[in-house]
DNA sequence: CGAAGTCTTGAAGAGCTTCAATACGCGTGG
DNA sequence: CCACGCGTATTGAAGCTCTTCAAGACTTCG
């Protein structure tokens, strides 16, 4: 990637929400990532069984990790921002245990493992935030299975928006508590682990309650406290705070 | 921890299973325990909150990993066996996000996060496999969501008890499909997301349709292949293969 | 303007939860 | 050695949340 590019401004704004990272850091980062390539909506970025041989950071758009069922059920494990890194966990797995896809069209940046093996062997800070950043995804999912496990469908909804709200802010994409969503309902469904019928249903009693609004791909939290409230949201596992690590 | 010490075996074969380690790697990591404790059941390793400056490995034993909401609902999110780093998290992560219990007596060893940061700086091949060992973790609850939002009851029963029949028997704790497991079904209960007495069913389900035994603490896979086919179970997540990482 | 996808609503039914009671297992004390 | 008590397991029955099936409405786009 070019010098002077800021296309990473929204990486190295997540990591630096978590501690300090040196020049030497932010330019081997820079150094390792190719030129920038837009994929289209629906379009895999990996698949089950893969073994990819570079990882892929998100500079724009909405991504997801699925998993789907011999028996066509599916779920999604995970959703990724503008910022994330998607599947920094091949470099270390080698193998793919899910599939990645593009919810929207995506920006995206891929590094070869190649130089991230470089990163580890000379930049062992750096290495830890790498580490970290993946435990912060590993976090989610605990939270996500939280949810699932115990959480009624209006709990579970309504923690998955506060999260979106909450990672969304930190992540400099909203305004207001608006942020962009386009995604069907079809997807809510999939991530609530609810039929689409329920999904619907869910959604507008959070509606008909002024918890939030969304339209046109677009979500506003309305009463954030009262949505956080009965979401029995905590964000610990968000890990937002700056720590020498 | 004194050397000659093959009490970190069970580790041990955990990490070669992965990857081949040098005598300088198990070197490291054997003069960074220190010495074995033993704790009681329902003990706490950690707490939601807790900033511990060890991480600990489990020799012996169950734990697991947990997070109770303020209404009072309880999820375990992770089971924990013999030759498992079970919060090498919070060398990363800082900050506790869950509480860790003791399930039955554990043998543990511990391990000061200087001597982690050491090995961080000086063993990058060792660090990528310790890194490994959370995502390994991280792929396990993904799994577990994934049963949590799309498995039926008796379809995630079945999946628990196949998945700990794999990683019990590639950490050398089984015996002809038998392997301990001495703790309640209300424990169960808490990994599945179920009732108690729809725990009891299903696991009354299983057992009449001869797929499993479980006595006095011990569980007999009578049918490991109907039991797997049952369970939708797909081995890849638990990423059992030797590479070079 | 028509077609395809997405969203919304109604109604019946399944899976799981809750409440309640009984049975079992095990350690303790009489 | 039996009686008691406590935690765990099991079973019955009613009820609620969520699913499934089905139909209609809205939206977007060629």
């Amino acid at each position: 990637m070019t010098n002077g590019d800021d296309r990473l401004a929204p990486f190295f704004r997540r990591l630096e929400l978590r501690d300090k990272i040196s020049e030497e850091e932010r330019a081997a980062l820079t150094r390792a990532f190719e030129t920038a390539e837009t994929i289209p909506p629906q379009s895999y970025v990996a698949r089950e069984g893969d073994r990819p041989s570079k990882s892929v950071l998100m500079l724009s758009g909405i991504s997801c990790r699925t998993r789907t069922l011999r028996n066509g059920e599916r779920q999604i494990v995970a959703l990724h921002l503008a910022g994330d890194f998607i599947d920094l966990h091949s470099f270390v797995l080698k193998e793919m245990d899910h599939d990645v896809e593009a919810l929207t069209a995506c920006t995206i940046v891929r590094v070869p493992h190649e130089e991230l093996e470089r990163i580890t062997e000379r930049l062992p800070h750096l290495t830890r935030l790498l580490w970290l950043l993946t435990l912060i995804d590993a976090g989610i999912i605990r939270e996500w299975a939280v949810g699932l496990g115990v959480r009624s469908a209006v709990q579970r909804m309504a923690h998955l928006f506060y999260e979106l709200l909450t990672r969304m802010r930190a992540g400099g994409l909203t305004s207001d508590n608006t942020f962009s969503f386009p995604v069907p309902q079809t997807t809510l469904k999939d991530i609530l682990g609810l039929s689409a019928v329920h999904t619907n249903r869910t959604l507008m009693d959070l509606r008909s309650r002024g918890l939030l609004s969304w339209e046109k791909g677009v979500v506003t939290i309305l009463d954030p406290d009262r949505l956080r409230d009965e979401a029995l949201f905590d964000e610990t596992y968000l890990h937002l705070h700056r720590e020498r690590r």
